[in-house]
DNA sequence: TATTGACACATTGTCCGACAATAGGTCAAT
DNA sequence: ATTGACCTATTGTCGGACAATGTGTCAATA
């Protein structure tokens, strides 16, 4: 009988991915900090002892991550990511995944009131300068579907964007990308003007007035909302989200 | 006086980029699916129009994006995205920008009771299985700093699989990667065994029983204990968390 | 029959050298 | 202060090269 011994694959890495890894790791290790220039191409590769192709395949792999870009078309520069840049890969994994609306919307269901509660402490008066210009703004566009949309995508955004809280916009990120445009389909069909109007404004009080209660439960009854309205619409609840436009050039 | 037009930057992407995109819509699209092959880099590159070198620039973006890799260390292979692969990226980005612990608390807190309660109507006698195991193991390890962490934060993992929502997963993937390993200072400091366990317990019992509020009730109490932990323990709430052992080599 | 070994082949990971395009700087001319 | 001419450094892309390695075939062996 053959002892049985299972050994554990032992994972070599190929050049690339070291390098990767190692830039990466300094990065994080706030070594390097955003802002910060590195050295040409061809420095790095004389610096890591492999040629330039190899290098140039490890600055892919931290593009993608967004943690290193380019200043002016040229030189490397360490990067604050961007939480669109970061989402854009999470997006398209949830898409491969077939994810349906109800998954995102139950994520939904739980960030949004979230966000809507929080920002009452965080929100800046900066930040409740912007929402009453996002509110006036969509007055005017009750009925033109598509600036609709934007307005309200843009609303989410900045209730969002005014918890200063980087961990929960990146969580949320996806929504963007994917709940709300999918979304789109709910205005055309059932031109809810009013009653998004409504719901957003009365977030807004809310945070003003530091009613995070009232905020929540707004914004709660706001996602209820979307969901009967998908329903109703009959534009399928239970199926996979789709990419509508994914043809953007962020940076 | 000059005409004043703004033109909008113009942006042109290098070959490597659009190849890269190129291909990613093709997967998106369901044209290709999970699991279906590549042709050779060789042939890809013929096809494009382009070098070896080009078409392997683009791969690695598509590569950090979990969207392919490679089977059998050779051919390229359309892959679905694995939830730890995409959250590396994400936690990377967290890290740069210096989340603090308080930040990933409050995402927590709207993700973590969500998924008990979403579980109560989706786990299957399987998933109720692993979590049965788990907190077995768990009575063993209750002294076992270390291994107590590790099945600590294999249970939160069990309970956001059991709700079978990738968005979900997804979302919460860095609390895996940053929220919960900070949190095994904690332990180190409190021994806060008894408990975890009996939290874990009550969440383990509302999801077997069905009764969501009792879950999201538990959770929702596990996660103020997190919190009154690094308090306690003067952890640094308000700090920045440090990526503990990023030197993961997953795939 | 099932395993082993020898061998050829295809493909990747890595290297090298090359060149056009372009961002950035300098300096003179206007 | 702006324009134009010029030079330089660096990137984006190319083409070719080779060793290492996974894959497949086929004969030899137990």
């Amino acid at each position: 009988m053959p002892v049985n011994h299972n050994f554990s694959k032992l994972a070599r890495q190929p050049a690339y991915r070291a390098v990767s890894e190692k830039i990466r790791q300094v990065i994080l290790s706030g070594e390097l900090q955003a802002g910060d220039m590195l050295p040409t191409e061809l420095e790095l590769a004389e610096q890591f002892g492999v040629t330039r192709s190899t290098l140039r395949e490890a600055i892919r792999l931290l593009e993608e991550s967004g943690i290193i870009g380019r200043a002016d078309r040229k030189r490397l520069v360490v990067t604050l990511p961007q939480t669109a840049a970061v989402g854009r890969s999470v997006s398209s994994a949830m898409l491969m995944h077939r994810v349906t609306f109800k998954e995102l919307w139950q994520v939904a269901m739980g960030l949004e009131p979230l966000a809507g509660k929080l920002a009452c402490a965080s929100a800046t008066d900066e930040d409740k300068q912007r929402l009453a210009d996002n509110l006036q703004r969509t007055e005017t566009v009750l009925e033109d579907h598509a600036r609709l949309l934007e307005a309200e995508i843009d609303f989410h955004n900045l209730v969002a964007s005014a918890t200063h809280n980087y961990a929960l916009l990146q969580a949320r990120a996806p929504l963007n990308d994917l709940f709300y445009p999918a979304w789109g389909a709910v205005i055309r069909a059932l031109s809810p003007g009013q009653r998004i109007l409504v719901a957003h404004r009365r977030v807004y009080e809310a945070i003003c007035n530091n009613k995070p209660r009232e905020a929540e439960r707004w914004m709660e009854k706001h996602m209820i909302d979307f969901r009967r309205g998908i329903e109703m619409g009959n534009l399928g609840f239970d199926q996979p989200v789709t990419s509508a436009a994914n043809t953007s050039g962020q940076n």
